[in-house]
DNA sequence: GCTGCCGGGAT
DNA sequence: ATCCCGGCAGC
């Protein structure tokens, strides 16, 4: 008996392929109109390529070209040639330049999440590629680190693969050894000194509010300000003219994420509730490629506040037109829900009346 | 309000 | 994959 109706409108289905069918095209146009927003968020991400090549040139000169396996900022304890060492700053600091000037770069971590501090942002910023992109992008530091200390006896790893990790922070300090003028990368500040020791006073009295005590300083002056050396000075000058604060910044942020790449070294330095207005970080997101490039300042950020607002679906998904003929809800009734097709039972499109 | 079914959650 | 349901939208 049951297997009677049941078993009626069962075969008598017809086609639900047809249905399934049907129904894919619907689905197509769906994912159409989602594009115009997965898109702005995503290319950014495409980025990867362009860091990770900066990133191989810099500290595994081998990618530049030159074949000199001693350029791979061997860095083993000390320092090379002058000229070598010269050499790998300008590098490096093209490098950086490369990164942080790019828009998409940029624009691509922000965008994609910044409200959140979460490691997300990061993960995929520019900052990923350095890591990775020693190997072949499958996100594994232990390619990476192994490549940099081969037989290296340094365990923790090699100050120079630090730098360019982590970017300026490291950098500058090793380029301040060098000479140079340090610019204060405070908001609206751009003050200029001749020396390191007076630019991380005049950070700590005058933006830090600390006292004066040099020996105490946990480094953290060192983000705040950025070394515009001679030879480099071009490149850097260039960039804190376009922000002040944005050549490095592109990094920093990163930085203080990478703890594990860092213990011992700077742990006060990375200390967040030390950090009152991290202006650094902040230049980050604004720059993105929406307005104001330069306000390291405590400010909300508003991050994606300039992207194109995509926040529902626009004509997204044109829900298809009910159809006219009636399902199994209508010709069964509630009363006899059991006999509904399956689609029909889930809520689902039909697949026993089709349209 | 009824109905069809998309989108998504639970298992 | 299967089952179920919230909720939207056309009627």
């Amino acid at each position: 008996m049951e297997a009677e109706r049941p078993s009626a409108p069962g075969p008598g289905c017809g086609r639900p392929p047809l249905r399934a069918a049907g129904r894919d095209p619907a689905a197509a146009p769906v994912s159409v109109p989602a594009p115009p927003q997965g898109p702005a968020v995503e290319f950014a991400l495409p980025q990867e390529p362009e860091p990770r090549a900066a990133d191989l040139g810099a500290p595994g000169a081998g990618a530049a070209g030159p074949p000199t396996p001693s350029a791979h900022i061997p860095v083993p304890g000390h320092r090379a040639p002058p000229g070598k060492a010269r050499l790998d700053e300008v590098m490096a600091a093209a490098a950086l330049t490369s990164l942080s000037t790019s828009p998409l770069l940029l624009g691509a971590p922000a965008v994609a999440f910044s409200t959140e501090p979460s490691l997300e942002p990061w993960r995929e910023a520019p900052v990923r590629p350095p890591g990775s992109g020693g190997s072949s992008g499958d996100g594994g530091w232990g390619p990476t680190s192994d490549q940099s200390s081969p037989s290296t006896p340094s365990p923790p790893l090699p100050p120079e693969a630090a730098h360019f990790l982590f970017g300026e922070p490291a950098l500058r300090k090793r380029k301040s050894s060098l000479q140079g003028l340090f610019q204060c990368l405070w908001k609206r500040c751009g003050k200029v000194l001749s020396s390191a020791s007076g630019m991380q006073r005049h950070i700590r009295l005058v933006h830090l509010g600390r006292q004066a005590e040099p020996e105490q300083s946990d480094g953290e002056e060192d983000f705040y300000y950025t070394e515009l050396d001679v030879g480099v000075d071009s490149l850097t000058d260039g960039l804190s003219g376009l922000t002040p604060g944005s050549p490095t910044a592109s990094v920093p942020p990163a930085f203080p994420r990478l703890e594990p790449l860092e213990p011992p070294a700077l742990p006060s330095l990375l200390r967040p509730p030390a950090l009152p207005p991290p202006p650094v970080l902040s230049s980050l997101p604004a720059p993105q490629g929406c307005l104001a490039p330069v306000h390291p300042e405590p400010q909300p950020i508003p991050v994606r506040a300039c992207a194109p607002a995509l926040p529902a679906k626009p004509g997204a998904n044109p829900r298809k037109p009910r159809g006219d003929a009636k399902k199994c809800r209508k010709v069964y009734g509630m009363d006899h829900r059991d006999l509904w097709c399956t689609a029909c039972r889930w809520k689902k499109a039909c697949q026993r009346f089709l349209d």
